[in-house]
RNA sequence: GGUCCCAUCGUCUAGCGGCCUAGGACACCGCCCUCUCACGGCGGUAACGCGAGUUCGAGUCUCGCUGGGAUCACCA
């Protein structure tokens, strides 16, 4: 049988990276073994509904590379694919499980919270007294207009188990289980409920989710065997968190595979990095496309205990990423943060020293400031002891260094490090003499992205000049 | 609190009884390369939570403890 997994987000805000990887491990467990991955939106819940949440779903998932097979944009032979518009397809199969004896209509109205003599709250599980309503009666009181919802009912005797892919044999007893609402007062179906008929309806072979429905998967297994369908394959996954004691949430404000982007990674780089938060190839390979992935990915591989998101490694991966683009490529994407760089700039050869040089695209702005403007400086700038330079030796040196650059013809990195190294030769000094002066005045930084030689590519001969002139008149 | 789950360097991880005086990657430190910085190359520091047991032999199996997480909604 062709597998089949879906991810099925609530529109409910950004897609954090968590629900990300989710997606991703869907998308893998499908994708390796040549089946089909559904995308289905989960709304059930108008309350939390956001404006605008599907489209950062569909536009995450597509820049990403991963691509859905079935899905509310693309449609489907097992639509709709978005809850809300199955709406009335709920009730009959709700009905039906009562009918099955799997559920009952429950009249209680809302479940307050349970509180004991000292005011903590009291926890226990829930066995709805409308269970002993009899069916008959029910009916008539729903007939008669009353309000109602159903609920599953529980046979609290025994125990119940099944196969976890990651986790292995879950065994949980039937007693520690709620018999939760189904189908709400508003004719919606719950998650529990929707999720189940949906997975069904849709053939989902593999169900993909985070480890937080491990205890509840005996209830929807319940479900399955009273339907008499057959159960999916479960695949639950560690959380990833954003330290030891923490999972990675929207609440908190972390990070979102948006904000990523916003600050300088590339999306491949982040799916490389959460690809491997909870799973590894068993080689000791780890840079790896999409495509790569769906080749090589297996659940046997998958890691149960959870992963903490670590920026600076991601950071690391992406400086991977940032030096294996193709030339045009990074000065593409590096061009947003040219905005405010001077028109004598030689843009190509800035793109050039920089590609191996930052490790997010953010880190252009700060390693071109210079560039953009002189920053004033003192002469002690020029005091280095490695390279035996101080202010002296720059004021010896500069005007002929001035000189040389001058009358240099060809503008390109080699052509003017040879002139100028000719030019330490002639002088009797060492290379550092020459090129740390000349790099100090050209920049006005003590440490910058390239030497002085690629930093005068850079500027072009006129700024060069002008710049060499402006340190000669200072130093004197 | 009941139940379920998890536990190797700071972090991501390899390890499915002997190949482990525990391997790789990030980070960190040192050296080399070098016109500063970065890239690149080389090397180093650093972990099996604790205690019993099983076994000729345990990071690997079992149990207990400890620590952490999850779950117990008309949210998903």
């Amino acid at each position: 049988m062709k597998t089949r997994t879906r991810f099925a987000p609530s529109p409910t805000g950004y897609m954090h990276i968590g629900n990300l990887r989710t997606a991703l491990y869907e998308y893998l467990i499908a994708k390796a073994s040549g089946g089909d991955f559904i995308l289905r939106i989960e709304d059930t819940d108008q309350k939390r509904y956001v404006e605008g949440a599907v489209d950062i779903i569909y536009n995450t998932l597509k820049t990403v590379g991963i691509r859905w097979d079935e899905g509310p944009d693309v449609g489907g032979d097992f639509g709709p694919y978005v809850q809300s518009e199955r709406k009335d397809l709920y009730a009959p199969y709700a009905h039906k499980l009562v009918e099955l004896g799997g559920a009952h209509y429950c009249f209680c109205g809302e479940r307050e919270e349970q509180v004991d003599e000292e005011g903590n709250e009291i926890i226990c599980k829930f066995e709805d007294p409308c269970k002993k309503i009899p069916l008959e009666e029910a009916k008539k009181r729903i007939a008669a207009g009353e309000p109602y919802v159903i609920r599953q009912t529980i046979n609290k005797t025994g125990k119940s188990k099944y196969e976890d892919k990651v986790y292995g044999l879950i065994e949980i007893d039937y007693d520690e289980l709620d018999e939760g609402v189904l189908l709400k007062s508003d004719g919606f179906p719950t998650y529990n409920f929707a999720n189940v008929i949906d997975d069904h309806l849709m053939g989902i072979t593999h169900v993909v989710r985070g480890n937080e429905y491990l205890p509840s998967t005996p209830k929807y297994n319940l479900m399955y065997d009273t339907f008499g369908w057959q159960r999916p394959v479960y695949v639950h996954l560690p959380p990833v968190m954003k330290d030891a004691q923490h999972k990675l949430s929207k609440r908190n404000g972390d990070a979102s595979f948006q904000d990523l982007v916003a600050k300088g990674y590339l999306p491949e780089a982040i799916i490389n990095y959460i690809a491997l938060l909870g799973w590894n190839p068993g080689t000791e390979e780890e840079i790896f496309s999409i495509a790569e992935l769906a080749k090589i990915f297996s659940v046997e591989r998958l890691n149960k205990s959870p992963a903490i998101f670590d920026i600076v490694k991601l950071t690391w991966m992406n400086g991977m990423y940032i030096r294996a683009l193709p030339a045009e490529r990074f000065h593409q994407l590096a061009q947003p943060y040219y905005k405010d760089v001077p028109a004598f700039v030689d843009q190509e050869a800035l793109s050039r020293t920089l590609q191996p040089r930052i490790e997010t695209l953010t880190q252009i702005s700060e390693q071109i400031d210079f560039i953009v403007a002189l920053p004033a400086f003192q002469a002690e700038l020029y005091a280095n002891k490695k390279m035996k330079t101080d202010a002296a030796v720059a004021r010896a040196n500069l005007p002929a260094i001035r000189e040389v650059l001058a009358g240099q013809i060809e503008w390109n990195n080699d052509a003017l490090f040879a002139a100028l190294k000719a030019l330490a030769e002639k002088l009797g000094v060492k290379n550092g003499q020459i090129l740390y002066p000349a790099r100090i005045a050209l920049s006005g930084k003590e440490t910058t992205p390239g030497g002085a030689t690629e930093i005068a590519v850079i500027l072009g001969r006129e700024e060069t000049l002008r710049r060499l002139d402006a340190a000669i008149a200072a130093l004197n």
